[in-house]
RNA sequence: GGAGGGGUACCCAAGCGGUCAACGGGAGCAGACUGUAAAUCUGCCGGCUAUGCCUUCGUAGGUUCGAAUCCUACCCCCUCCA
């Protein structure tokens, strides 16, 4: 019981509320552990992943999870932390990503134990009427108690009517899923209790809400999300993998420490201290990323990924393998700008011009400064437009 | 329904007849320095068949030698009143 309650403690910034939760445990009977998943971004990352391991954990020590793919009100678009209304999604594109989650997410909830839900199972069946009944259970002033909801309406933006559902749609889940407890993360602490109410004017025992705290993307501040494009995605090359986590600035690597790294905490601080007494922590920083490329691959791939960062970064040299791309040239040859261009290494060919100009762009590791020279067919060449960017481009006349 | 304010590039935000592909900031990209870190400095940051040409300032027209800037209509947003 207190093992329980410390496993379910861990990482966690708030449980509401937390005697609750230790009368629902006294019941020694699975606790149905609802986290819902917005069917928006079509990648699962290390940002959804500290959530996830939470799931684990619960399922761990025998409860029961429920994995709610929220392809309904993915419909709605959750305005959590938008400044701005968000497009719908159309019912293909909710479904496509709603199949990538469900191929993702089992290389960290066990299959077995993990229930899949979709809310379009009993939201589809509800009518006009129903929801009227769900609308009546709040009112606008605890909506716009809503920290972005506030905002926004302070700041004289627009707020559509059906984004108000989307809190109490999420929270009519908890009352169709008899959740006990539902986790997320701290910016869905308002709709999670939106669920506790609502519950309860159906008559059931609220839900204990769990909140866990948003990792940051790989630039720091903003959080990790497919949109910023600051994300590391679970399904990704350990390469790439390895490469996005020794970019991360030394400073948010201990929140990648606290939050996705299974260490415990005094290994944790160990290394801290380590650094603090002169170890490089970039060395530390390697460890983090073995630990978790080696989770989403294996050890050995983890190995080769930190010998081929090495290789390639830390002693210039070109990684083993590089993508291979041919180019149609024609028979007059085509300048370097629009070569660049056709073979994905730039998004026009006046960035091109622009990468040259800032000596950006090298053929077989020679800075080229001409973005117009004509290059003709037959030849294969390693170019590479900045540290990042490289191919082999092969050049036909036809 | 009435009155007023507003819609500018990825975001914020200037501009209010020519010198505007559009000030400034953020984000992003590249270069230098490094540990592909951070910080810092420098440059870039619409497209093209490229010292010129083309498209962009809510949409569609119009005035003008010339419009993001003026006029008309329409669409959308915000505030107050009902």
């Amino acid at each position: 019981m207190q093992d329980q309650l410390d496993i379910i403690r861990r990482g966690a910034i708030e449980i509401l509320v937390e005697q609750e939760l230790i009368e629902k445990l006294q019941l020694k009977r699975p606790l149905r552990i609802k986290a819902g998943f917005d069917p928006t971004a079509p990648d699962l990352h290390l940002g959804h992943t500290v959530l996830l391991n939470k799931m684990r954990q619960f399922q761990d020590i025998g409860h029961e999870v429920i994995f709610l793919i929220g392809d309904f009100t993915g419909m709605i678009g959750d305005p959590t932390g938008k400044n701005a209304t968000r497009p719908p999604l159309t019912t293909e594109e909710v479904q496509a990503n709603a199949r990538t989650y469900t191929e993702q997410v089992f290389k960290i909830l066990d299959p077995v134990a993990t229930k899949v839900v979709f809310n379009s199972q009993w939201m589809s069946e509800l009518d006009a009427a129903d929801l009227v009944k769900i609308a009546a259970k709040h009112t606008v002033a605890r909506m716009l108690e809503r920290d972005d909801f506030d905002k926004r309406y302070t700041a004289g933006q627009p707020i559509a009517i059906h984004e108000f559902l989307y809190p109490l749609i999420q929270g009519y889940d908890s009352v169709a899923l008899e959740s006990d407890v539902e986790l997320g993360g701290t910016d869905q602490k308002f709709n999670l209790l939106v669920g506790r109410q609502l519950q309860q004017a159906y008559g059931q025992a609220p839900q204990i809400v769990l909140t866990m705290p948003l990792l940051e993307g790989l630039s720091g501040g903003d959080k990790m999300s497919k949109s910023l494009n600051n994300y590391i995605g679970i399904a990704e090359p350990a390469n790439d993998m390895f490469g996005k986590l020794m970019s991360i600035s030394d400073e948010l690597m201990w929140r990648y420490f606290e939050l996705v790294s299974f260490r415990s905490l005094s290994d944790i601080e160990d290394l801290r201290e380590q650094t603090r007494a002169g170890r490089n922590p970039k060395e530390v920083k390697i460890e983090l990323a073995l630990e978790i490329v080696s989770r989403f691959h294996d050890t050995a791939s983890a190995d080769r990924a930190c010998h081929a960062f090495n290789q390639r970064f830390a002693q210039g040299q070109l990684p083993d393998e590089i993508a291979e791309v041919t180019v149609v040239v024609g028979t007059q040859g085509l300048p370097l700008a629009n070569v660049l261009k056709a073979a994905g290494l730039t998004a026009s060919t006046s960035e091109s011009h622009r990468m040259v100009g800032q000596g950006a762009v090298r053929i077989d590791g020679a800075k080229v400064e001409n973005g117009r020279q004509l290059l003709d067919g037959g030849q294969a060449f390693v170019i590479q437009v900045g540290k990042r960017r490289i191919a082999r481009v092969l050049l036909s006349a036809s």
